[in-house]
DNA sequence: CCCTCCATACCAACCGGTCTGTTTTTAAAT
DNA sequence: ATTTAAAAACAGACCGGTTGGTATGGAGGG
């Protein structure tokens, strides 16, 4: 693997893990094991762009790893389930969850780098989509369709982060039991 | 006011603003008019011991202004309804949503600070608690109460995160129109 | 020879925190 | 009521360390 995309994996944990401040250049060079030289020479406008760059990776990676989970399950139900099982084991088995979520991003640099908020609307928006396809798929309506993507993006996030704050899986846990009766009231 | 009581104030404003790290203990200085001997005089174990202080304070303010607009209304569905309203109006007004959420500070200091994490912990579980608390009234049972009220605490938090990524309130709209829906199914 | 890639020394700016000294307030003693 | 001592509150210089970023130079292959 090239050494660039090396950079953008490994700063891209480390930028889930901790944030766009509480990461420093330093960190990130001591764990590609490269120098600022190199660091520099692959993304000249610095740790901002290293970010975006970082964010475009974990959209992709997000994007075809939930169209391959929405692929192989019948339903919107099923796929959202296995979905989140799927974000349970892997918080269980390493006390965070990567490869998903980058609200931290978002709280930090949302409000200061139009790019960096671009970019984290641009991932919010295929994940919706992706659930919003199958909703459709499923035989709901249109409208019906944007509120219940919207209202999963949402109680997933916001899951995710209740998981982080208690140090338990328990509320991805419920709020996979109660998705289901949300679609079930339509 | 006392000027410890300031500090807390403005300090609490610029950490939901810019998340812990964003802010530097000289903007706070600034914003305050004090000075760090001053700053330090009230809080000696420095920025930390602020944000909690900080954490506290908002958790107080977050849990009896919700606990007012849930005494005002007759059923969940209502109080909750004029709740995300507010959050609305907020946002349209000021361009952020400032008194609610702290997901900014969990996601950067919830793995590094036990005492944030665990200040943070308590304002959720004092929020859902608030759910519950009106729920229960309603007639609904223990297990559903549980499983609305971290519903309610999860969609409307990751709708605030959409809210601030989009830049426009139309995830807590769409929010406020999908939990009736949830409230009714059971 | 040039261009990609990398290494390192260096920089100003800023970080949170400490220290010392001064002002202001409080309260007890006369 | 006045004096006085102690404590609380504040001000600002200073510190080592780190930050993101730059400039320069070298290695290596086409």
């Amino acid at each position: 693997m090239d050494t660039k995309s090396r950079i953008i994996d490994i700063a891209t944990s480390l930028f889930q893990k901790k944030g766009y401040l509480g990461v420093g250049l330093n960190e990130i060079l001591k764990a590609c094991n490269i120098s600022k030289g190199s660091l520099y020479h692959h993304f000249p406008n610095g740790k901002e762009e290293l970010l975006i760059a970082c964010l475009h990776s974990l959209n992709e990676a997000i994007t075809t790893h939930m169209e391959e989970i929405f692929q192989n399950y019948p339903s919107t139900q099923a796929a959202t389930q296995a979905m989140i099982e799927e974000l349970i084991v892997q918080y269980d088995r390493d006390g965070m969850i990567t490869g998903y979520t980058f609200s931290s991003i978002v709280s930090e640099m949302g409000s200061l780098s139009e790019p960096v908020r671009n970019a984290c609307d641009q991932s919010f928006t295929n994940i919706q989509e992706i659930y919003s396809n199958k909703l459709i798929a499923d035989g709901f309506s249109k409208e019906t369709t944007d509120s219940i993507s919207l209202m999963m993006t949402a109680s997933i996030e916001g899951a995710i982060m209740l998981c982080l704050t208690k140090k338990t899986s328990d509320p991805l846990k419920m709020i996979s039991q109660v998705l289901p009766n949300l679609l079930n009231s339509y």
